[in-house]
DNA sequence: AATATCTTCAACCGCTACCCC
DNA sequence: TGGGGTAGCGGTTGAAGATAT
């Protein structure tokens, strides 16, 4: 049997207040980030680690981005997950200011509906991929090479895909 | 205006990776 | 080297708001 996180009886669940949020920042900048186990007892928080850990990341780290997607940050996204699948920490790595669970929120609810709707069928995932990553010739070979995609797959790929550089990136892949 | 249904997204859960002793 | 503790990740859930009837 596992062990809980933490004590159930001694922890709230559902969504933050703003005391909460606010005793949860003055903490992190008093203390900086890490120990998550010991932050809720330390800030004097009703809360498991985890759910500390992911407020400050989500939601109250400074930098975090709210509210829709541009364009460019949903290209990005398709092309990102054509290449690494399901792995949203790794493509909110290139989105700035965005963290996986909204990325893997937006994907689920809003690019996913969009997807099928063009008519990509998301299950057939070499075919997907292909059709997503027509413009990267130089790699679309090796694409096709591997059952699942790896990011190691492919040492020699530049994956600094970040934003405002896509044109660039294109070009550079091509070459 | 009231109710049902759908959509969105913050938060939780469970698993795995990693680190330290 | 392996065992325990912690952090991080991805899947899933459920509350709240939006929209349709």
């Amino acid at each position: 049997m596992r062990k809980p996180c933490c004590k159930e009886e001694e922890s709230n669940k559902g969504c933050w207040s703003k005391q909460e949020d606010q005793k949860l920042m003055d903490y992190i900048k008093a203390h900086g980030e890490g120990r998550w186990r010991s932050i809720p007892h330390a800030a004097g928080l009703r809360r498991c680690g985890k759910s500390c850990r992911l407020r400050w990341l989500n939601y109250l780290k400074p930098g975090v981005k709210h509210g829709d997607f541009g364009e460019d940050e949903e290209d990005l996204i398709i092309r990102l997950h054509a290449l690494l699948g399901n792995r949203w920490a790794l493509i909110a790595g290139r989105l700035p200011g965005r963290t996986d669970n909204e990325v893997k929120n937006y994907w689920n609810c809003h690019i996913r509906k969009k997807l099928i709707h063009m008519g990509h069928d998301l299950n057939n995932l070499h075919g997907f991929r292909s059709s997503v990553l027509a413009p990267f010739k130089s790699i679309g070979p090796k694409i096709n090479e591997v059952p699942e995609c790896n990011i190691n797959s492919f040492p020699d790929l530049n994956l600094d895909l970040t934003l405002g550089t896509s044109s660039e990136e294109k070009e550079a892949l091509q070459d």
